[in-house]
DNA sequence: CAACCCAATCGTCTTTTGCCGTATTTTGCA
DNA sequence: TGCAAAATACGGCAAAAGACGATTGGGTTG
């Protein structure tokens, strides 16, 4: 925790836009301005002020006391980030990728996997991926430094990303919109469409990306994509 | 290297004494405030302000000059030390704990390990250990969150510590220094008299610490110091 | 022991931060 | 569609940061 404590402040400081990285990290853990404010007993428009980057170098006390805000109104609602993070810590490996041997249309892909869609399904139409991901929600989160999201889109971008180990999708999404290459499907595990976050479907809309919910067994998931289509490594 | 990065600016950040945290990564990476600064274009009080604290809550615009900084003339100069950071990010384990059933003389130690002692020679005569730790340099000033050192001492305090994998010794000596629990003994693994850097002869001198160093394979040491007395976990 | 290097201290200056309060805009939703 | 909630925008002000340069104080080394 504290680990993760100096990740993220040390993401904020090295950060090229010190302000969106901390606005990042305040949505993750699902806080509004307004409460943040109230805890660290400072008006809204200051932390608007940071977030806008009005601020070109914030001093290491503001960054000390965001940081340990955002923990600590976390803990307040019962810990739920925290925890998970310190869960997603172990070293098992934290994405599977599955590409394809020919392309799948999106309408299909969400049929082998048991996928309802709850943002822009209107462009699914147009849409065919060539592989899949599946990764550990926390763990992208915490281990991905920006670029080396490269990595996820092993051969193509015309991927579908199947997010494990989410709350309520919120945090994931937060972490597609800062990123600097889109999938193009989001797909939240273990989710239905009544206990999906509202920001996440949000982001999904304003990013243009459609999002899948599906309850389907992960195992299940990777041996149907393989069976039918895949060349997995 | 960009996670190490982020991994220092974090703990400067997040440092309840951020000028001495930014003294001890300067120190560890071998650079002098004379040579900061000036790659820096400013004065070289103004760094030592830094490290005094004069300023309590430097901008991340300054942590991100002077990270940036420090890599910077490392690499100039080789890249010694962030090419052995790289080196030792493994996952094998990073230190080795062998508990003795008895205590045993400095002095007694030291021939077994066929160590040269360089500095705090007087002191030898009073110090007896109950252990050796087994350290791997590079791991520890990654690794070691301050308070963490204690995990390193077992079960007791009066420990010879043995760092492997160290250029001149420098940069665990730095560590020892910042660390709030100090061993008996440090002994500096593959390093002879004249290798030793002086800044760390210069430490161990004020902290008190006998310095030693040892050219005898580790493995050999490992071995010397369980048959003759050793319960190894 | 003078000459030098490195670091620490401090007065002083200008530029920014850090924060507020008060609009104003955007967003979600009944 | 219209209103509350959330987020932005911005002028202003006291307190700090960020910087310099002159000075002082240990060490080491020719």
């Amino acid at each position: 925790m504290e680990q993760l404590k100096v990740k993220i402040a040390g993401e904020i400081a090295l950060s090229s836009d010190a302000g969106n990285t901390m606005k990042k990290w305040r949505e993750v853990f699902g806080i509004s301005q307004i409460d943040l404010s109230e805890f660290l007993k400072i008006s809204p428009s200051t932390i608007s002020d940071y977030e806008s980057n009005r601020r070109k170098s914030p001093g290491i006390a503001v960054i000390h006391r965001f940081v340990d805000a955002i923990f600590a109104i976390d803990l307040k609602k019962g810990g739920e980030l925290v925890r998970r993070f310190a869960e997603s810590d172990g070293s098992q490996k934290y994405f599977d990728a599955i590409d394809f041997k020919k392309s799948l249309p999106a309408k299909e892909f969400i049929k082998m996997i048991d996928g309802k869609c709850v943002a822009n399904a209107e462009k699914l139409d147009s849409i065919d991926i060539f592989g899949v991901t599946i990764l550990d929600s926390m763990k992208i989160i915490l281990e991905m430094p920006y670029e080396s999201f490269i990595k996820v889109y092993s051969t193509t971008t015309q991927r579908a990303l199947i997010f494990t180990q989410t709350a309520a999708g919120r945090s994931p999404m937060v972490a597609v919109r800062v990123a600097p290459i889109k999938p193009a499907i989001v797909v939240m595990h273990d989710l239905d469409e009544s206990s999906v976050d509202k920001l996440a479907v949000k982001i999904a809309e304003s990013e243009g990306i459609p999002l899948i919910v599906t309850l389907k067994p992960i195992e299940e998931i990777k041996k149907a994509l393989k069976d039918a289509l895949g060349v997995s490594n």
